[in-house]
DNA sequence: ACTTAGATTTCGCCG
DNA sequence: CGGCGAAGTCTAAGT
């Protein structure tokens, strides 16, 4: 990885045409191909950047000009970096990092809903996981006690497009007469306000899950009923 | 900003947990408080990240555990950094950064095709932009060669969530009888194949604009018309 | 404070 | 390789 802190001026033309007038600023340029600009305010996010594969070309000595070129289908990503000033310039050899382990989205959400899919209603079966239609697969397509269909959406955070996705499904499973009486269950650790009340007013089920408790790491909670 | 090289290994637990294994990264440290892991591959994103507000505690000379903390509502934000080996530690003061200068992104898009707005539709007129409905403005709001009301949504790229939104827009206007036979018209650079077919299904038309053409920079590509 | 919508979204999967 | 959906999305703007 190389570290460059320079004042430069950075032009990036593609799929837009942006401009960074120049000030003092960190060039970070990974051994995959990345480049990033970033300013020292600004949070996450590079100033400008390109994702790999990138070529870079390196002008003058010291360091004057940068160019990194990317083919993007027709035409051509490029950013321009023309530099008055280095500041820094050193490289690192970093290895190869270990790879990020996640728990906690919603591919995960789903295998432990697929395990237990009574917490998305009672007495409900799993029929399948991903079960296909022509717009997208339905998370879990599920019979409940009364052997009834039911096509459960899951979401980490359920906001108005989730209830829109699941209605999609549903419209489209319920042109086949013989599952016209489909039901709907929005599944998800939060459901904004806002969707759940477009959701019921569409007749579909909203279920607030707990990982928690998904996982048999705590009790549901029953305070509520205790009282 | 300030730019370590450490042999390190990360947690990070709050909306999800994550465990970043030992290995060599950099960690950048931006004065608005910002924090990033970066591997030396991985492209764009960090491995790690905190975004402002974070309050950071340093322990150890040389500094060997690092805690970003960061109130999220009822629960904690936290990334744990453990440090085994600084290999580098530099500090670079930056001051402020101009601002990026963008050209080409949606608003653009839109304020191109009101001064234009024959390119949605022949002979529309507009009446104006971001006609304000209760659930958010339409883009534009014209009239037809007809006189006929047509609400314009526009996008950079249009998804079937495009098509969600115009179709909610309509829905909401045609409650209004004065209103009831208004069209819709999707307006983007990219139209994607399921979004147009969706969108034709319900009747609205979709129009792919070209903003060089918008410009006046290029003609319109007539080559097809000329073999 | 919360919600909505855009982004050079990026990223990953699956066809 | 293209399309589609998720993301610790992030971020800016409006209410």
């Amino acid at each position: 990885m190389r570290l460059i802190v320079a004042r430069c001026e950075v032009r990036y033309s593609g799929r837009l045409d942006a401009l960074l007038p120049e000030a003092l600023r960190l060039l970070m340029i990974k051994s995959d191909g990345s480049v990033m600009v970033h300013a020292d305010t600004g949070g996450y996010k590079p100033q400008n950047w390109m994702t790999p594969p990138t070529v870079i070309e390196y002008e003058g000595d010291p360091l004057s000009h940068m160019v990194v070129r990317k083919r993007a289908g027709a035409t051509e990503d490029r950013l321009d970096i023309a530099i008055t000033e280095v500041v820094s310039d050193v490289t690192h050899d970093m290895g190869e990092a270990a790879a990020l382990e996640k728990d906690g989205v919603e591919a995960h959400l789903q295998e432990l809903l697929a395990e237990q899919p009574h917490w998305c209603g009672e007495g409900f079966r799993l029929v399948r996981r991903e079960w296909p239609t022509d717009i997208g697969p339905v998370d879990l397509m599920c019979r409940d006690d009364q052997d009834g269909w039911v096509a459960v959406e899951i979401k980490r955070v359920a906001t108005i497009d989730a209830v829109e996705q699941l209605s999609r499904y549903l419209d489209r499973i319920r042109e086949d007469p013989a599952m016209a009486e489909i039901q709907g269950v929005l599944a998800a650790q939060q459901i904004k306000p806002q969707a759940r009340v477009l959701a019921e007013s569409r007749g579909m089920r909203c279920v607030e899950v707990d990982l928690a408790v998904l996982r048999g790491e705590r009790e549901p909670d029953l305070t509520l009923f205790l009282v």
